[in-house]
DNA sequence: CAAATAGTGTCTCTTAGACAGTATTTG
DNA sequence: CAAATACTGTCTAAGAGACACTATTTG
């Protein structure tokens, strides 16, 4: 910014409170939904009482860090995620408290690290599939869904560029994955594969699957 | 956000100033660079005597009415801009008057709109090609970055999607203002065509060019 | 006519998609 | 062997790029 604070101290303007609030994504295997993690609440002056994590920024943080703490504190996760900024949520009239913003942020979270979370405390936290995830407080509803674009596009582009996955892992279960993520199933299982394979590296050994058929090559990212 | 702050009011956290910079695009008809528009001032506590446009938020405002503020008083353009959010910069100490956070935005305008601005406030307002904008003060030099990516992230799609080319226009207009864009002229002409052609729509009449040649097709944005 | 610019026809290469066919496992 | 799953070969269609060729102007 300039400097029409020339002479002027800083305190002399008024200045909103600060809030980050985070998508936390995640692809439950038991039914390949793709989810969003929610917060329960006790609704006291809200009505809603499920929302996402969030929280206000402290003196001097930076917004990974109170990204970081909310999610550490509310949700349960530890403290190394690296979410992204999604948008500035700016609506003066937000929040009936005063004068917010938001800066909403994303995170894509490998399902290892989510299922604990939601067994540890599942009165706190729940998982909800992003297109019943809907009638949340404040622009909550928005933020889903700049998410979820945000996901699909960096999943048009690669493999598994936020590691949903556990190396190795299988043709099949990559493509079970962008199903998750996409909402559908890729146009073409073998033109998946082409696509995809430039991008990884074959692993010798093999799965034994658990079922029938012939065992699947299994790959890491490149 | 989330509310830590139940039944303790807003105002007992400590709050960041908020504002908002702007780097504004054009392309210079006269060298076909790619230009950002910057603001000299007196340089009384700060090194660098040229900044993006920028001003902090006042009291409820919305972050675009801000940058529409900044940039008709400091650059003197209309108030119909439509900037677009790009990036929260939030390091505490970037700048040295104190917890300051800043909304970076974007707009790309047509030279038609910034030529009289130039012409008007030369000693106030300069257009700087974007490679020759760095060791500016504050972030912006990665303001331009994300700026500049932003753009041509855009025109890689489309032909013209900020309008930046008075309509209507020949082939060898839009191919030159993609060559500003990317830095670089497509690969091939003709195949430039055939990607742009079918996102346009041709115009009856023909432009008589000033010099040789034959006269080339108008078109217009479909 | 020469130079310059606009536009088309066509060839090659690559890629996506469709689809059939082969390979290898379990039961 | 049947069923299921993994993988490959091949055809077609679409698009990008290269390049030559045609078209229409100015001087």
């Amino acid at each position: 910014m300039d400097d029409d604070a020339q002479g002027r101290p800083l305190t002399a303007y008024p200045r909103p409170s600060v809030a980050v609030d985070t998508a936390v994504l995640a692809v439950r295997p038991t039914d390949g939904q793709l989810t969003v993690l929610l917060i329960r609440r006790e609704s006291r002056h809200l009505d809603q009482s499920e929302a996402l994590p969030g929280t206000f920024v402290h003196d001097r943080q930076r917004l990974a860090e109170a990204v970081a703490r909310s999610l550490d504190q509310k949700v349960g996760l530890p403290a190394d995620v690296v979410p992204e900024q999604l948008h500035v949520f700016d609506d003066p009239e937000r929040d009936s408290r005063g004068w917010v913003m938001s800066v909403a942020h994303v995170v894509a979270l490998p399902w290892r690290v989510v299922e604990p979370i939601l067994s540890a405390r599942p009165e706190v936290v729940v998982d909800r599939p992003i297109d019943r995830a809907r009638g949340l407080p404040f622009d909550h509803d928005d933020i889903v869904r700049r998410a979820v674009a945000w996901l699909r596009e960096r999943y048009a582009e690669r493999p598994d560029p936020a590691g949903l996955l556990d190396e190795p892992f299988t043709m099949r279960q990559l493509r079970e994955l962008h199903t998750a993520v996409a909402g559908e199933p890729p146009s073409s299982s073998d033109a998946f594969r082409r696509r995809m394979v430039d991008h990884l590296v074959a692993v010798k050994g093999e799965l034994l699957r658990g079922t029938v058929g012939k065992p699947a090559q299994l790959f890491r990212r490149r």
